[in-house]
DNA sequence: CATTGTGAATCAATTCACAGCA
DNA sequence: TGCTGTGAATTGATTCACAATG
């Protein structure tokens, strides 16, 4: 399943480890924003809940060496990574919904520092039309499929009322979205070749709670 | 490392096997609500991204039996996952943050919907105390940790600026909340025995990207 | 001397194949 | 016939122990 081209790992690689590796760089972006300049093994490990030992081992599988005794140079595994996982590019991405929600995603700085850009935001309420949130313009729902495809856009984000989500959801499917940030609770239906991602809170508080009402009180890990 | 105690499985159950079993939940709950009665392995396995085969052995683990061309029965499978989890109580959740993001968190239903309720809004902006966001009157961020105590809350959500967040975790642990649902893009520094949730939209997508521009914008099951 | 890098053992998850039942 | 339930094989993840090294 892998294959060695040249000095260039291009293979496929497995999903856990491209998981994985998304939570090692995202850990160390805030740690060198705190400025850090080495990161340790550990550190990762204690940050994204994965064991150090897999730390190590995911590191050196996609050819990237630490120094013993010190840790991992925190600014070369974050561009090590990215080379990997193809994040040198900037994605555009449509927003519908202007709302409480949609405002908040559109002024925040968590998906501009990943290189997710808001292109376009989109509501059907008339009286938002032509208000800026975030730095966008909103536009007519009517125009998103226009406005997808001279983008070039692949990621939608839903931060409509539930009602809509469905709706919205096959709107962007016939504009070519491949992929939807869903921040509703309805379960959205989609084609096959369409990638859903639920923004579910209570997903890990359940989890967490389980072990916290477990033992009853004291520390897990 | 399982225990079971007369006929009621009062294990400590593995991590993996909670994790999948909450999503399990809360597809099943969404079907419900879309007037489902039976749900089958696969359409579990489709909308969680579990295999199919998984699912089963899962619920076979925690004693839950379905029938043979039919499926599962909905509703009774989410009783019975919520026993299990012990997630029949409901929790008390503070929420820090009364702007855009802390108003959509509030309002949501998502949250009530699984047992969760917010039941105190703090910001430290004069002008929003006394307010309302989703039913609820925003207090002063210095009432914190009397709520919290008098609620019985051990969830706290972080919804402010990047600025604050850390200020606020500090505040949140002393309070003695337990575990942290942070919005911001901040790596939070908590005692070992808080746990940390980050919401992170982009943590999905690179890792789904990397399978998309791989293939070219052909499918991925 | 803290931390990387790895072999070997163990445990969990995935998958195949198929029997068994409504 | 469609879906559950399960043995057996395989693959991936975790953990232990420890050598190596900057």
């Amino acid at each position: 399943m892998k294959q060695e081209v040249g000095g260039k790992v291009r293979a496929t690689l497995q999903p856990g480890l491209t998981n994985r590796l998304t939570k090692y760089l995202r850990v160390t972006q805030q740690l060198i924003e705190e400025g850090r300049d080495a990161v340790s093994s550990k550190e990762l490990g204690d940050f994204t809940g994965i064991n150090p030992v897999q730390v190590r081992r995911d590191l050196n599988a996609i050819g990237f060496s630490g120094t013993r005794g010190v840790g991992y140079q925190a600014y070369d595994l974050v561009e090590a990574v990215r080379a990997i996982l193809g994040l040198k590019q900037t994605y555009n991405i449509a927003l519908v919904g202007a709302g409480n929600l949609g405002s908040a995603i559109a002024s925040s700085t968590i998906l501009p520092k990943r290189g997710f850009v808001i292109h376009d935001v989109f509501d059907n309420d008339g009286d938002k039309i032509g208000r800026t949130v975030g730095n966008i313009v909103v536009k007519h729902i009517d125009e998103l499929k226009k406005s997808v495809g001279e983008a070039d856009e692949i990621i939608g984000i839903i931060a409509t009322p539930s009602a809509s989500a469905q709706e919205v959801a096959n709107l962007m499917t016939d504009a070519g979205i491949r992929v939807i940030l869903n921040y509703t609770d309805v379960l959205l239906h989609v084609p096959y070749n369409v990638e859903v991602h639920r923004i579910d809170p209570t997903a890990q508080l359940m989890h967490t709670l389980y072990y916290l009402t477990q033992v009853g009180g004291e520390a897990a890990s």
